[in-house]
RNA sequence: GGCGCGGUAGCCAAGUGGUAAGGCCGAGCUCUGCAAAAGCUCUAUUCGGCGGUUCGAUUCCGCCCCGCGCCUCCA
């Protein structure tokens, strides 16, 4: 079975397939902006697209697979954030591109082979502009700043229907600077001293010095690395318009030949229902997260219950819910290897195929989560279930896991830690000690009155054959 | 106003023109003095509402109600 995919500008399933004769499947997928620490909302696009370059590398071989994303390290919010922060541009980008990677890591994420950063291209944005004025495509304002001519671009409005959608003026739009129509885009941004500070360059011949805009990085960046056409471009839904409408006009503009073969977009994370903001108090960071003592792999797996194409609704009890059935993935597939003494490194039965197709088809994550759990849930040690069997079958859960980027020996190493003997107080353990001598001398009622007072303190007591362990209760 | 999406058990969430995956939560049982762990079992006659097409619809069509997202620099 081939992986098919939505496209969202045919607005159909098709086929993945690599066009190039090296038989290297190209994509890009757009990248966070690193003046701020990256929501949960963005990394559910990351997960999402991990999930996607893992697909194809099983499918297409781990070599055959080329995978750009970028980092946008240069615009209107980092440049803002140099005034907040009063420090120069680098380092604020330095600085978040840093935690963006240490939580990718943690995410078990992938890392792209190519990470462009913006302030690393602009010479090649710079070119691509100067061909695009050269074309008729863009002109240069009163300002020095240049703009793309949407109206010089037939197919504009192909990708989101633009020219159905009647245009919402809003202030940002309506200040028009020095723009011709309100629907033209920058391309390059003349500096301003006042807001700029000391970030800018020389510009395309004939502008001004400042700096590119914001569309054009990715068109740039995605031709030096990948090509003039490429065979998937991804991004979240926000990005169908303008940013990828814009790309693809300046791309086809100025390459002449189509931009990418195929566009997906993932749909956004919503958070108890509504979209995540500060004001209503549900933004998360993965930090925010793992500081309520959630594991970043539970986080991931979150991140993938719903269908990527439809917005999935994330809440702290749907977090609870993907760390425990992490746990029980993980816990039963080491009984299983414990109890049957099973080689999970032979080759792979066709046990767990169902979920594999299931991602085949169009990235369908929870159905391939359910198909696991009730194929797994068949794996018992009971009647004539071999170690042959489970060394291939778990051999299968292995595969279709590294797919989804599900790393259970993280998730086991999480519980380790989270259960890790915590040092309880000296009263406590008095008390412990109490309770342990009553049950040896079988005073079970003592007993379950300092069980009593334990719970009460706030404390599990966890009775062993030869001792006990001490746990914080939660909440 | 425009574009688009969705309403499936307490929660999250797949799915199909032929009669509802899976996870969480919850319940019962077994097993251990108790507790925990583990094991077993159960948990939507029903898919927002009303019509229509059909032998048959949650799945197709129409209308209505409700919710959500996007609409020039937010993944």
């Amino acid at each position: 079975m081939a992986i098919h995919l939505y496209d969202s500008l045919e607005r159909k399933l098709k086929e993945l397939q690599p066009a190039q004769p090296d038989g290297v499947f190209r994509f890009y997928n757009c990248g966070p902006t690193v003046y701020a620490p990256a929501h949960i909302g963005n990394f559910r696009t990351f997960v999402i697209n991990d999930v996607l370059r893992r697909l194809l590398e099983l499918e297409f071989g781990k070599d055959k697979v080329k995978h750009v994303r970028n980092l946008t390290d240069v615009d209107d919010r980092t440049i803002g954030q140099t005034q907040v922060e009063k420090r120069p541009l680098g380092e604020i980008t330095e600085k978040w591109t840093d935690l963006f990677h240490a939580d990718c890591a943690a995410l078990n994420c992938l890392r792209p082979h190519h990470e462009p950063a913006a302030t690393g291209y602009i010479k090649e944005q710079v070119n691509m502009i100067e061909v695009l004025m050269q074309k008729g495509h863009a002109y240069r304002a009163a300002d020095g700043s240049v703009y793309f001519k949407v109206s010089s671009f037939a197919d504009y409005g192909r990708l989101s229907r633009v020219k159905e959608r009647e245009l919402l003026v809003t202030d940002a739009t309506a200040d028009s600077d020095h723009k011709n129509s309100v629907s033209d885009f920058a391309l390059w941004k003349a500096y301003k001293p006042e807001e700029d500070g000391d970030v800018k360059w020389p510009g395309p011949r004939g502008a001004a010095e400042g700096r590119p805009g914001w569309h054009i990085e990715c068109s740039a960046m995605s031709k030096a690395l990948l090509g003039d056409t490429i065979d998937l471009h991804t991004g979240g839904e926000d990005l169908e318009f303008p940013h990828h409408e814009n790309e693809i006009a300046q791309s086809e503009c100025c390459n002449g030949v189509p931009f990418s073969r195929h566009w997906y977009h993932s749909k956004h994370l919503l958070v108890d229902g509504t979209t995540m903001s500060k004001s209503r108090g549900n933004y998360y960071t993965l930090g925010d997260l793992t500081a309520k003592g959630y594991s970043a792999m539970a986080v991931r797996y979150a991140l993938l219950m719903g269908h990527p194409r439809k917005q999935l609704n994330f809440t702290l009890n749907s977090l609870h819910a993907a760390t425990e059935a992490l746990e029980e993935l993980a816990l039963r597939r080491q009984a299983l290897i414990q109890d049957l003494k099973a080689d999970p490194s032979v080759p792979p039965s066709s046990r767990f195929n169902g979920a594999l197709d299931a991602l085949r088809n169009d990235l369908n994550v929870p159905a391939a989560l359910g198909a696991i759990f009730s194929q797994f849930n068949q794996m018992k040690p009971s009647l004539g279930y071999s170690r042959e069997q489970a060394s291939a079958d778990i051999a299968a859960l292995d595969r279709v896991l590294l797919v989804l980027g599900v790393d259970l020996p993280a998730v086991l190493q999480h519980l380790a830690d989270e259960s890790a003997p915590t040092e309880a107080p000296t009263e406590i353990t008095a008390l412990a000690d109490k309770r342990w001598a009553a049950k040896q001398a079988k005073d079970f009622a003592g007993a379950d009155a300092l069980r009593k007072e334990l719970t009460a303190a706030g404390w599990a007591m966890l009775d062993g054959k030869n001792g006990y362990r001490l746990e914080r209760l939660k909440g």
